[in-house]
DNA sequence: CAGTGGTCTAGACCACGGT
DNA sequence: CCGTGGTCTAGACCACTGG
């Protein structure tokens, strides 16, 4: 393994993508050559090793480090992170995408509309003040006139006064939201829920039927817009990858 | 808004961070100054407006881009993304790790082991070659002492050679693997499902009570590696945030 | 204190893709 | 064609932190 085989004249070589490293970085790690925990040589000895910049070199370890492949410290080196907390992403898409990715014929429909005080489970989820205005929603979601996704909605009106103007008959809340109101952050929490009377109306399943369950808070820097419960038709499945 | 107002007598100024740039954007899009699917600035006009390099306006936009905040194409420019394809990122970690993050204790039982012959699903479903020896495991997981998930696996023996030298009285298959076995890629799968007899028991609810499941199946470089389907305890909640 | 990653710069070349 | 993003470089200074 002399070193002195990869050298060539210099001058214009083909220059090292930082996803050659990349790559090559994960491939040491998966057979094991870099094991669990262990420490990796410093970013200038890689720019070396691999003959190119130490930015280089160093934007595939960043890219491995965002992953959770990697671990990083300052004087502490580049290691191999211990526990692979792969992770998996979400993509968060608005109903009406996945049904006609199923290529399905997407129907929406409202159920109900009104203007209430905000309860106090829901001031305690969300923290819009108590008694403050929210507009509760509830509508079907269809795809191919079969019962899709039941979605259970209240936003709070104060953050998005304009709100009240809007009637939702042939817009879903989550897409008229979408497109009006910013948010930044959000609370997502998935669960498994039996069939109550009405679900199982709505959903056409029988009473204490497990139907998987999606609830939603979202923000705008701190400031509570809205909180929404998406329960789904029995058998819907959430895939995902990584 | 005259550009003089921001000029300094040059020399040292303190330097502009990507960071600061990104928080900027983003707050301009959260605002609607540059709304939906508008088009902002090139790099080198943003670089001159922050007086800073282009490479930094460039970090910047490509964390964005990630983050499916905007889309950028060469010629084309960078664009506030029409569908904020928001991103969950769900943390795939051990169930020790995570009932040990509850402060509970965390118990593990090995239930039933047996090599078997590789079932046709299975095979449909990870690609193990129909006939090809598999692990079969059933365990279960407590956290104190209560039952938090059954954990139902199988390990294509082809794979992982050395398994069959494992007995999982004492370690659970997914701790084990991760720490003997590298693997690359997996595919995950959400669902709601009711206690049949057997997971019932186990999870000592009544029958036809809601679970929520999670199926994965794992590869190393296209070649299958294993198979889980973890059911939880009822009223479980998987969590997560962006 | 000294080593390591974190970041910025100014410049360069390339690849893609709309005009 | 030629503008825009994608990437690499060589060098520099800084910030954190382990010994």
């Amino acid at each position: 393994m002399t070193a002195q085989d990869d050298e060539t004249p210099a001058a214009h070589r083909k220059p090292v993508g930082f996803q050659e490293i990349r790559d090559e970085v994960i491939d040491r790690i998966q057979t094991r050559v870099w094991p669990q925990g262990a420490l990796l040589p410093t970013e200038l000895e890689l720019a070396a090793e691999f003959g190119c910049a130490r930015a280089t070199v160093n934007r595939a370890l960043r890219e491995l480090a965002e992953q959770g492949i990697v671990t990083r410290k300052r004087k502490g080196g580049t290691r191999v992170a211990s526990t692979p907390v792969k992770q998996a992403k979400l993509a968060i898409t608005v109903v009406r995408q996945t049904i006609e990715e199923m290529n399905a014929a997407y129907r929406y429909a409202l159920v109900s509309r009104s203007l209430v005080d905000c309860p106090p489970w829901l001031q305690a989820r969300t923290g819009i003040p108590e008694g403050g205005q929210v507009l509760h929603l509830q509508c079907m979601h269809h795809a191919d006139n079969r019962p899709f996704q039941f979605e259970e909605r209240w936003i709070n009106v104060a953050a998005v006064p304009h709100v009240a103007g809007e009637n939702f008959q042939d817009i879903g809340p989550n897409e008229w939201l979408l497109a009006e109101v910013p948010f930044s952050d959000a609370e997502i929490c998935f669960s498994a829920v039996p069939a109550t009377g009405t679900l199982a109306d709505f959903l056409a399943v029988p009473a204490g039927a497990p139907l998987f369950q999606m609830e939603r808070t979202t923000w705008f820097r701190k400031n509570p817009v809205t909180f929404v419960r998406m329960t789904f038709h029995q058998g819907y499945q959430m895939r995902t990858a990584y």
